[in-house]
DNA sequence: TATCTACATATAGAGAGTCTTTGCATAGAA
DNA sequence: TTCTATGCAAAGACTCTCTATATGTAGATA
């Protein structure tokens, strides 16, 4: 039984799958495998967090989707970002740095006491 | 209207209450404001996430409370952290850490493609 | 040929957490 | 007496994330 302890996500598999979209177009098994190398395994996306978002994020306008064959021959759903997704991830990260820091600055000021 | 805009929490209100009675007992209003005052406003605890998360947090054993009078003469239930509660505080920190690390990561590494 | 493993998309259902709204109550100031 | 700030609390809705399950294919191997 591996020890595995990923971190819950808490509301940013979002902000996640913008970020992985940034470089270019990916299909959902692919974003959850870069996710979770570029994390060092701290990050695992599943499957019923993936899809559902990602089909939530395309009717919302954010993403865009077309079928394909991969590489290795297989059908896969090619999620690419819209402007609107662009402007999103953007919007996104900066609440994202706005939260960090705010909570940082609060664990420092405890810290402090 | 003032423009508020204040961050989503996002599944960090036990964390922040935990640290906000790191250095002694406080009541619920006090901790909502103490939180706002030391994240410059950036964080915005509402009563609705507020009081039923110290109600689930006492349920678990992390804190314990007791009704008092306040320096402005008010009835106040002040919350405390148990051990378990500073144990939770703990876990909940490291937790914290290694997820603003790994999305730190992730973002960090879009930027560079 | 059969079976196993990795790849890949998808949904159902449960549980948890957060928000908005509303209600109640008191102290002190105006 | 009315207003404002302080203070606790619950209801209800909504959203998100997780676990579990289902389906199917490609390629390797026995």
């Amino acid at each position: 039984m591996a020890e595995r302890n990923p971190e819950m996500l808490r509301g940013t598999v979002e902000l996640l799958i913008l970020t992985t979209l940034r470089g270019g177009a990916r299909h959902g098994f692919g974003i959850a495998r870069w996710l979770e190398s570029t994390s060092d395994d701290a990050l695992q996306l599943e499957e019923g967090s993936l899809y559902p978002a990602l089909h939530r994020m395309e009717r919302r306008g954010w993403l865009e989707s077309e079928w394909a064959i991969s590489a290795n021959n297989r059908k896969v759903k090619l999620y690419r970002l819209t402007s609107r997704g662009r402007a999103r991830l953007q919007s996104e990260t900066e609440g994202w740095a706005a939260l960090a820091a705010a909570i940082g600055k609060v664990l420092r000021a405890a810290e402090a006491v």
